[in-house]
DNA sequence: GCGTGATCCATTGACGCCCATATAGTCCCA
DNA sequence: TGGGACTATATGGGCGTCAATGGATCACGC
């Protein structure tokens, strides 16, 4: 498997580490990147990490504008400024920073959730509630799309 | 890695030295520059600094004008005549000289921001400030251009 | 001699790396 | 099919190393 499924509660210990899940351990290591790469979402409490496919994906994105042009600039800036590029110890674990953490609003667990190619880092009671909230949008689309099914939820009954 | 990524804030001590950071000068080593090049930022009130890759970059910016044409002249009057090799010391400090520190408005502590090929140095009350419009910027081009369907941000499709 | 600056040394705290333990899940075999 | 051994994972802790910072000594030019 090469993408980011399910999620997954852990614990921060009294050093502020915590293991990443297994199955997103193994995800990366057939990435190949070397630790984790980690920044705030722009538009929501939590984390974006992910590997060589996560960079790959920013790179894309940054292409697109003119080199020189401010937009560019603004974008590199800040999306390579405000990342993180997070050491793994030999247990898989990270030791998130204060700007990342306080991003997320974490303290002493996370929730990691899986999304393909990158997977996501939450504050368990925000993750609870912003899960809550997109099952329902994704139910209703389900419902305008009628029979056609198209969109099943992103994510199994697990907690 | 061989790009600057990430952001840390460190404080001149008496002698007007300050550290650059560990990764940076690891991606410095590894670029081969011998000393810091920096240069005050054309547009911002910062420090754009590097090695051998910035030089490229520089160079190639100036290539685009026709040779002996007067914005030529201009720009690498300019960029050459205001830049500085900074010396590094045995533990990886530089001395900004008082030109730099005055464009940047800098006294007894810099923001250092990495921006893939280079990085910047800021005051660091400065430094929040512009990262923050900068966030700002981008996330409302983010939402431009997520409207428009031709590509999904870095940030997860769920909107 | 004195100021300036560069190289060297010292301290402290954080972090990386290693080993230990518990728990849960899996597999094997009777 | 049930039990037991084994494995892998999550978690806790200790210790050595390195980075950041401060200070001292040394070299040199004015």
């Amino acid at each position: 498997m090469d993408r980011f499924v399910s999620h997954y509660t852990l614990r921060l210990d009294a050093k502020g580490r915590v293991s990443i899940p297994a199955p997103f351990r193994a995800v990366l290591a057939r990435d190949g990147f070397d630790g984790l790469y980690c920044y705030p979402a722009l538009d929501r409490p939590a984390l974006d990490a992910g590997g060589n496919a996560l960079l790959k994906e920013i790179e894309t994105l940054i292409a697109r504008f003119a080199p020189y042009s401010e937009e560019r600039e603004q974008f590199s800036a800040t999306l390579y400024s405000t990342s993180e590029i997070l050491k793994v110890d030999g247990e898989g674990r990270v030791v998130l920073t204060e700007p990342l953490k306080s991003h997320a609003g974490i303290a002493d667990a996370v929730a990691f959730a899986g999304h393909g190619h990158k997977f996501q880092i939450w504050e368990p009671g925000r993750f609870r509630a912003e899960l809550a909230e997109a099952t329902e949008k994704v139910r209703a689309l389900k419902k305008r799309l009628g029979t056609q099914g198209a969109a099943e939820g992103p994510h199994g009954a697990r907690e």
